[in-house]
RNA sequence: UGCCCGAUAGUGUAACGGUAGCACAGCAGUCUCUGAAUCUGUUUGUCAUGGUUCAAAUCCAUGUCGGGCAGCCA
């Protein structure tokens, strides 16, 4: 049923050997974000893996919100969460994505004769206004009941050491730690002090519920772990009920399990905790069949960089323009500078899923982005450095009507009208009077051919007092027109070009990347110090006279310019404010760079 | 330097003991009313050293290099 071939890689690998095993009923995975930030295209990479699986072995994928710590998250970001997940997946995995009615929490049941907690995932076509993505923190409840039954069976306890005490206790990578003195209080003291933790009886920091493991073990996450702290703040979607908040790793793991998942799929760094992520589930002796953790390599993007805490820094600083700054490499970002989502998910299939941790070719990307537009998007003809260019040989107002092609990858899109009047503009770089060896275009006494319309020779070149060119007088060969009885005459450069009588200005946005350098935080430097001072260039264009009513959400390649579409923000009906996805591969000023 | 993980063309990945392939990038060419796209060709690779085997990128050992782990962050 895909309609691409699913590409494999050694997560996908165990899943289907758990499929052939008959190991699950379904296949349940899980998109974890905490509502701290905006997504990026990191996590693009984890939401087409994640969905990819759910969509590939017909299972479904829940979005969750892992939001266990009140004081770094709010309902901004889950709302971006929201739309970005569903942008990415929409056409294409809408049907594998896992939420749960408003409100609902897990429902205490029974599984193998044992009392269970559990809540079930409802997919489309359910009304999507009772539905809401999954909250760790609606689990709070069970979660709590669980590490009273951990304490119960002596594998947690309440500890009174301070933050800088158990720092101290915890030891170090190659020195093993110490017992915190509370360590083997009674099951009652823990419970009692436990339940008064809750019950909101102590400050911040005073005391913690942690897992009895092994102070010695050589993994640090083994350490006796804490699983809770006390943090007396309102969190922003239970509100004032709590003042005790789990951990991640003790939250991960249940709320993975609460949900049925089957593949719970997190980045490297996570690795060291998975032996922590079985010990508490196989602790507790949980009659359904437990969740399992695979990791793999996050994505490292060249020219760009991609944590949460610095991006955050770029917007707080004014760096951009915000979360959804075209050239932030955001979900939201990416999504308003015109990229298609099938894009993404082309690059997210095309680098892969391994556990090395590598660079990727930001060109990877980019390669993606001009395939799908190539394919879609209409062209349209755009001078974005106008320089005016008088044919004499026509009267003013006479018109010259040609047909010009949609989109020479998809002839169902048809052809419209454009005009040729006595003054056009042409782009400035397409016309040198003192041209470099191969160059194609336009030179004194020489010719080319206006795309669509006719060839044309330049006579006469025009300069204001300081010697700068203002304008060209020339003429048009109306033979050459296409079907002209001179139709086939050969010249070596074609160029875009707009008619002055009718042209439209517009505000025309053209991006690029946001810093100079491959790794911006190579050998220790700041990204602030390597910013590309050209990310963002604003001008006034020329566009044909199609482009004022452009529809948003349409998108267009200006020909031999670049992709561009109408800013979904900034735009008004009538007055488009185009910004360029992306350049159009530009072998001639490459060559001019070696 | 304790534990965990990793290493295949420039980059990212495939090959699951049996011909090292793909994509991007690069280069050369083709085509072109977009110096785009297309099409063709092409440069470049198994971290090192041993071992097992008829046969090793693959299994084993040692080493080298890289990454991760000492938040009451996730």
């Amino acid at each position: 049923m895909p309609s691409t071939p699913e590409p494999s890689d050694f997560i996908r690998d165990i899943v289907a050997a758990d499929v052939a095993a008959g190991r699950h009923a379904r296949i349940h995975t899980r998109f974890p974000p905490e509502p701290n930030g905006y997504l990026h295209i990191g996590h693009a990479k984890s939401i087409c893996l994640n969905f990819g699986i759910a969509r590939q072995f017909n299972g479904i994928c829940n979005l969750r919100m892992d939001d266990t710590n009140p004081t770094k998250e709010d309902v901004e970001y889950v709302d971006s969460i929201i739309a970005d997940v569903r942008w990415l997946i929409e056409g294409w995995a809408d049907q594998c994505l896992g939420l749960k009615r408003k409100g609902e929490t897990p429902t205490a049941s029974e599984a193998n004769g044992q009392k269970d907690y559990l809540i079930p995932a409802t997919l489309p076509p359910a009304p999507a206004a009772e539905l809401e993505p999954f909250h760790a923190s609606d689990y709070f409840e069970a979660l709590y009941q669980f590490a009273v039954q951990l304490i119960r069976l002596g594998k947690a306890y309440v500890c009174d050491l301070s933050p800088e005490e158990t720092e101290a206790y915890r030891g170090a990578p190659d020195r093993p730690g110490r017992n915190s003195p509370f360590r083997d209080r009674t099951v009652e003291e823990n419970l009692d002090l436990f339940a008064r933790m809750r019950a909101g009886e102590f400050p911040d920091g005073a005391r913690t519920l942690r897992a009895k493991i092994d102070m010695a073990s050589p993994n640090i996450w083994l350490r006796d772990p804490l699983i809770y702290r006390i943090r007396h703040a309102d969190h922003h979607h239970t509100g004032s009920q709590w003042c005790l908040y789990p951990l991640y790793d003790y939250a991960h793991c249940l709320s993975d399990y609460l949900e049925g998942i089957t593949h719970s799929i997190c980045t490297l760094e996570f690795e060291v905790h998975r032996p922590l992520y079985d010990w508490i589930l196989t602790q507790l002796n949980l009659p359904r069949p437990l969740p399992h953790q695979y990791e793999f390599a996050r994505l490292n993007l060249s020219y760009t960089i991609m944590s949460k805490r610095k991006l955050l820094a770029l917007v707080n600083e004014g760096l951009v323009s915000g979360w959804d700054d075209p050239r932030m490499p955001t979900v939201s970002g990416l999504r308003r500078r015109g990229v298609p989502a099938k894009a993404v998910r082309t690059f997210a299939q095309r680098i892969g899923v391994t556990k090395y941790n590598g660079l990727t070719d930001v060109a990877v990307l980019e390669f993606a982005i001009r395939e799908e537009l190539n394919a879609t998007a209409l062209r349209r003809l755009a001078v974005l450095r106008p320089l005016k260019l008088v044919l004499t040989n026509l009267a003013p107002g006479e018109v010259h009507q040609f047909e010009a092609v949609n989109n020479p990858e998809d002839p169902s899109a048809g052809t419209r009208p454009i005009t040729l009047t006595r003054e056009v503009f042409i782009e400035e770089d397409d016309f040198q009077e003192i041209p470099p060896p191969k160059y194609f275009r336009l030179r004194p006494g020489g010719e080319v051919r206006l795309k669509y319309a006719c060839i044309i020779r330049c006579d006469e070149v025009i300069k204001d007092a300081a010697g700068q060119v203002v304008e060209l007088r020339g003429t048009a060969d109306l033979d050459t027109r296409t079907g002209g009885p001179n139709a086939a005459k050969k010249v070596k450069g074609t160029i875009h070009w707009v008619s002055a009588a009718n042209a439209t200005e517009v505000e025309v946005r053209l991006y690029d990347r946001l810093f100079t350098e491959e790794e911006p935080e190579a050998d220790g430097r700041s990204f602030k110090s390597v910013l590309n001072p050209h990310s963002l260039e604003v001008r006034r264009a020329k566009v044909e006279p199609a482009l004022a009513e452009a529809a948003l959400g349409a998108r267009f390649q200006f020909e031999r310019l670049g992709y561009f579409w109408p800013d979904p923000l900034d735009s008004q009906p009538g007055k488009p404010v185009f910004a360029r996805t992306i350049t159009l591969k530009d072998a001639w000023a490459k060559a001019g760079t070696k």
